[in-house]
DNA sequence: ACCTGAACACCGTTCAAGT
DNA sequence: ACCTGAACACCGTTCAAGT
């Protein structure tokens, strides 16, 4: 890449993430290029698709989280390795606003820049709960995409403000009725754990 | 009301129920205009708002659903009255697609069209989920507003394509969540209750 | 190679001018 | 009273012209 193209990409990244963390994914790409200094079709030559800037922003975050995940397959007992699986992704879907409708969006979508991304996710958190299947600790009638579904959802009602304030008890709620078994009543009946 | 004035607000009803259908909640308020043959100042005359139009769209339904909870508050046992009102919910709100984050946002905003259909909503929530804990079935740190947020989230689980196979299997999950007591882990273990 | 910005086709919202 | 549509300030996306 010429030196003035890397320039121009660094800059879009940096203020992008400054515009996405104000106004959500949603945010007015002309507006990220008008703050780069940087010509509109520049902007679209270095990010082709609105996913593709959110997915360079993204990618750090996603990485951090499955190499979390599976160091957790190891080091941690199956719970703790799902719960924190669950938290982590809640927390990095709603980095952004918006993140989840368009991680969701890519789920389906082989031409999504944030595919790879999503695939990630979903698998780690696939492996996460399919070892508290075979520990017999999450109820077995939940899959991959259920888990994935529900973190979505979560990131979404964080992204609601009139909501908002009950995230983190219903993170909580949800962790409970995922896990099953010897956690019992006392998990969902009981105050949410706060970990965290 | 003047009869033409009349006519033109039934049209914009009409093909506003049509246009929101199929293009969900952002839909183009121009192409409401547009298709009901109207000036783009006469939408804005009878419905000044966005919520207005989508107000005046979901009205019957917010209506009919806390008029049945109404019924049901002396007709049904607690739990039925619950799991009911919790399935109508999500049923209307997801009515018309980006339904669940107008709602969302109108539960804080008195000056929303759509405020009171939100708190109509909220109210009868409150009501079956207080009728369920005084039964003892229902876990008892879940408040009316866990209930309109679990529902928001659903309900938004529809609107996306790739996670909407599941959302009728993720309502059951979460109800027996919120149900608890002699249910025990028969609701939170076994198959989903197939109701509806 | 890479950058630029005008051009095109859309929005939501307002408001002067009409009947 | 009510209706109309031009006007304004925004979008996303493309692409001919420049360096």
């Amino acid at each position: 890449m010429r030196a003035d193209a890397r320039k121009n990409y660094d800059r879009l990244l940096a203020v992008g993430r400054e515009v996405v963390t104000e106004h959500g994914a949603e945010a007015s790409l002309r507006d990220v290029a008008r703050k780069a200094d940087v010509g509109l079709g520049t902007l679209y030559r270095h990010f082709p698709t609105r996913e593709a800037l959110l997915e360079a922003l993204l990618r750090t975050n996603v990485d951090e989280l499955t190499t979390q995940a599976a160091d957790r397959e190891t080091s941690s007992t199956p719970e703790d390795a799902l719960t924190s699986w669950l938290r982590d992704s809640v927390a990095l879907t709603h980095e952004y606003r918006g993140v989840a409708a368009l991680l969701t969006a890519a789920m389906d979508d082989p031409e999504s820049a944030l595919n790879a991304s999503c695939v990630a996710l979903h698998d780690a958190g696939t492996r996460a709960l399919e070892r508290a299947h075979t520990a017999g600790i999450a109820r077995t009638d939940i899959d991959g995409t259920d888990l994935f579904a529900l973190i979505a959802a979560l990131a979404w009602l964080y992204d609601q403000p009139s909501l908002a304030p009950r995230a983190d008890h219903l993170v909580g709620v949800i962790s409970g009725a995922v896990l099953t078994g010897q956690a019992g009543s006392g998990v969902s009946q009981g105050r949410p754990r706060a970990r965290r």
